[in-house]
DNA sequence: TAGTATCA
DNA sequence: GGTA
């Protein structure tokens, strides 16, 4: 499900918690397991981060480049992921984990399924700030047709139940300036991980 | 295969 | 965008 324009409402209170998250724990590029760093600069809030290096991917309670526990999830995110979840037929949801990922003109994120995630009942939710983006969304299967959705600043991505396990990826940041937030797009992902 | 390279 |  596609909420358009959805997070505005809570734009200033999200920026500047964003600046604040990301004192803390700074954005930073992770290696796959393949070995190859990625485009698209990542950090976490919330009892869990998603991490990934050489090793393979999972949630972890704590930042790996500093041992420390992740910045708490601000409250404005918490009401934001789940007014979204709400509106999109999963009012229970309650995320504990917000991975967010910060694209620069270039930066992209290939095919792939969200599933470390202990629960795959539990739904994602997606927000996108700043620069527009390619949304790419498939199907159970990597070769599956994928469906094109243009992300703007405030939009919001809902998926789950026979959909939570759908190929998805963002295509190649197109070069611009937000108003905003400058030459960068910001996705702020929230999971139910643990 | 949360990627890159190469062709078209 | 499809292939490997």
């Amino acid at each position: 499900m596609l909420l358009r324009s959805a997070a505005l409402a809570f734009e200033t209170e999200v920026l500047t918690a964003l600046d604040e998250i990301t004192l803390q724990a700074p954005f930073r590029h992770m290696v796959t397991p393949g070995g190859f760093t990625m485009s698209v600069a990542m950090t976490n809030c919330g009892e869990a981060g998603w991490v990934t290096d050489r090793t393979g991917y999972r949630y972890d309670r704590n930042d790996p480049e500093t041992g420390r526990p992740w910045p708490a999830m601000p409250t404005c995110f918490l009401d934001l992921a789940v007014h979204c979840a709400s509106r999109a037929g999963y009012p229970a949801f309650r995320p504990d984990a917000c991975l967010i990922n910060r694209y620069e003109p270039g930066a992209r994120l290939s095919l792939h399924q969200d599933r470390d995630e202990r629960d795959f009942a539990k739904p994602i939710v997606s927000i996108s700030l700043g620069l527009p983006a390619i949304f790419q969304f498939g199907g159970l299967k990597r070769d599956d047709p994928v469906k094109k959705f243009a992300m703007r600043h405030g939009d919001v991505a809902v998926w789950g139940g026979a959909s939570r396990l759908c190929y998805h990826g963002v295509t190649a940041l197109k070069e611009g300036v937000h108003d905003v937030l400058g030459r960068m797009r910001v996705n702020l992902t929230f999971r139910g991980a643990l």
